[in-house]
RNA sequence: UGGGGAGUCGUCGAAUUGGUAAGACGCCUGACUCUGGAUCAGGAAGCUGAAGGUUCGAGUCCUUCCUCCCCAGCCA
């Protein structure tokens, strides 16, 4: 293992791999490197999740060590078995294998035997206190809290309470342990925290087995212990926790893992709130945990985002304490990066406007070859079928264009991807003035797009045979919010954005895609990249758009305005 | 106004730890191009929250101040 003193002194580190380090450097964990991922099961993995995951992996994965999985399952109340299949399932979508899959629940036995513990050091009693009178008495900010009646009681007195809260005997809220610390201690975690409290619920592992749970700084500095955790990696919210977390463990003197925060990750224009997230689906704002519009992994897969772009980003994005607002391009860009080299290309039409060769022989149809993937050979090629009318995008014709406008106008001329150069001689219009169908003749010695006579085309615009094209329904997603920092926003729900879903009832796409499976992802030439959906039915294809192409012409066209 | 964190280009984020402010995304130019995609080349953009101080020299050390975030769940 490296040290801080050989050459990957001048390598660029982020503070917990300099930690890990040292660590390493000095022995105080035998050069061993565990961590783990705790998630609450209790909602859907989100990008945020994601930082966390790819650190915890990735520590363990550079050091040698391993990283395990493990459900913070205290709370059986909120708790369903529903969010651990999809967090696991979310896990290793990202890419990465627990070592173990544990539960905190799995060591409620020898949590319990660690509280009688602490009673007997004197440093833990059972409080009569109610809810209402733990929060008077804890104090403010600025005035310590006041000690609670029943902080002194007798060894045999709290052992004896403390069991008959399992046994059933006392109703809910009506007692809990409390660690015996200091009422005056400026870190509002330190005024004798709660450690248990009876809650007669059913739990998703342990089912009825208890009516005592552990909260959370109890339970987790155990269960980091009884694993080996050696660096257990939290969030900076938890900063004011290590303090606790030490205490516990130091009382106890158990095995003690090392606590390091970090800042977690904000996104522009979205939320990492779980419990914001929540409200989004309750009220149905967003179809559910896996609408494409959610930051969530669920939703990112469906929406075709590929495991190793999150990767790309969680690498890019680094790891430090300040808060820290990551812009969605960045997101985005990783996005991108991964699909155009990965992803096959296809010729869809989302805005139909019909083309009819006018000089194209009756009836003839004739399969052309396209080259699948032009970042990999080894995709391949493919043939579409052209024919005498054809469907182009309405956006690339243009009556009167502007100048630097290379694609469709009368009389001029336009190369048809993998297809033949055509010039435009008639434009036809309905009754109310609207362009119905553009008369074309195409140059039949331009087959493949080459002129032979050596002239430059200067515009390539995407087309399908409309004979041959299948229908498609195409949901357009952009921002879920209208605001770079929707959680800064007094009600989030006031600028949710009104186009983060535009769904095309009319799109056609080449006949190559018919039978494509959900989650297949592709590009549509000039369009973006899309993915087949889950939705799609035997006779309707329904894709979701992942991401735009980088659109020069909308720059210069929106300048030109 | 108690305690704990954090302040470096628009956004992230480095700076061998006192030695003369990386890189990425975004933005702007240009080249190239059968995706106005991709790629390539170049550019603008921070005097490092502020003010003092130490020093030949400070983002890095000292002092004072300012701003932001977290904590008063029997949530995690």
């Amino acid at each position: 293992m490296a040290t801080p003193t050989d050459e990957g002194a001048r390598e660029k580190l982020h503070f917990i791999q300099r930690i890990v380090r040292e660590h390493n450097a000095s022995g105080r964990f035998d050069g061993r490197v565990c961590t783990r991922f705790p998630p609450e099961p209790n909602g859907y993995l989100h990008i945020g999740h994601a930082k966390s995951i790819c650190i915890n992996f990735g520590i363990a994965a550079e050091f040698g060590g391993k990283c395990n999985l493990r459900f913070d399952d205290t709370n059986p109340i909120k708790e369903e078995q529903e969010f651990v299949d999809s967090i696991v399932a979310d896990v290793r979508w990202l890419g990465f294998e627990p070592a173990e899959i544990l539960y905190a629940s799995d060591y409620y036995g020898r949590m319990w035997a660690w509280a009688e513990e602490l009673i007997e050091k004197g440093l833990a009693y059972v409080c009569d206190l109610t809810p209402d009178q733990v929060r008077e008495t804890r104090g403010t900010l600025t005035e310590p809290g006041r000690e609670s009646p029943h902080r002194n009681r007798s060894v045999a007195e709290n052992l004896d309470l403390f069991r008959r809260m399992r046994s059933g005997e006392f109703p809910d809220g009506s007692r809990t342990l409390r660690a015996k610390i200091d009422m005056a201690a400026p870190n509002l975690n330190l005024r004798d925290p709660v450690m248990y409290r009876i809650l007669t619920a059913h739990h998703h592992r342990t089912g009825d087995a208890w009516c005592v749970y552990p909260m959370y700084d109890w339970a987790h500095p155990l269960s980091d212990s009884v694993e080996g955790i050696t660096h257990s990696l939290a969030s900076i919210e938890f900063e004011n926790h290590r303090p606790l977390y030490d205490w516990f463990l130091d009382s106890l003197g158990i095995y003690h893992p090392q606590q390091i925060e970090f800042a977690r990750l904000e996104l522009s224009h979205t939320l990492v709130t779980k419990r914001k997230l929540r409200a989004l689906v309750e009220e149905g704002h967003v179809a559910g945990w896996d609408d494409p519009r959610m930051p969530t992994l669920a939703a990112m897969r469906r929406r075709g985002y590929p495991p190793a772009a999150l990767r790309d980003f969680a690498a890019r994005i680094g790891v430090a304490k300040d808060e820290n607002l990551v812009e969605y391009a960045l997101l985005e860009h990783c996005v991108r990066e991964v699909l155009n080299r990965e992803a096959p290309r296809f010729l869809g039409v989302l805005d139909p406007l019909r083309v009819v060769l006018t000089n194209w022989p009756e009836g003839k149809v004739e399969m052309l070859p396209a080259v699948n993937n032009p970042e990999d050979e080894s995709a391949g090629t493919r043939e579409i079928p052209f024919s005498g009318e054809l469907l182009i995008e309405a956006a690339d014709f243009m009556e009167d264009p502007p100048r630097k406008f290379f694609r469709l106008r009368p009389g001029g001329e336009v190369r048809l991807r993998w297809g033949y150069i055509i010039r435009c001689d008639e434009v036809v219009k309905d009754a109310a003035g609207k362009i119905v169908e553009l008369r074309c003749t195409c140059d039949l010695d331009t087959r493949g797009g080459h002129a032979p006579d050596g002239r430059k085309i200067k515009g390539t615009i995407h087309w399908v045979s409309a004979a041959h094209a299948i229908p498609a329904t195409v949901r357009q997603y952009g921002a879920l919010f209208s605001v770079p920092e929707p959680g800064r926003v007094e009600d989030f729900r006031t600028v949710l954005a009104e186009d983060s879903l535009v769904e095309i009832a009319d799109a056609w796409v080449e006949p190559a895609l018919r039978d494509a499976e959900p989650g297949f992802a592709f590009q549509l030439e000039r369009l973006g990249y899309y993915c087949v959906d889950r939705d799609r039915a035997a006779d309707r294809l329904v894709l979701n758009r992942t991401a735009t192409l980088r659109d020069t012409w909308a720059k210069i066209a929106a300048k030109g305005d």
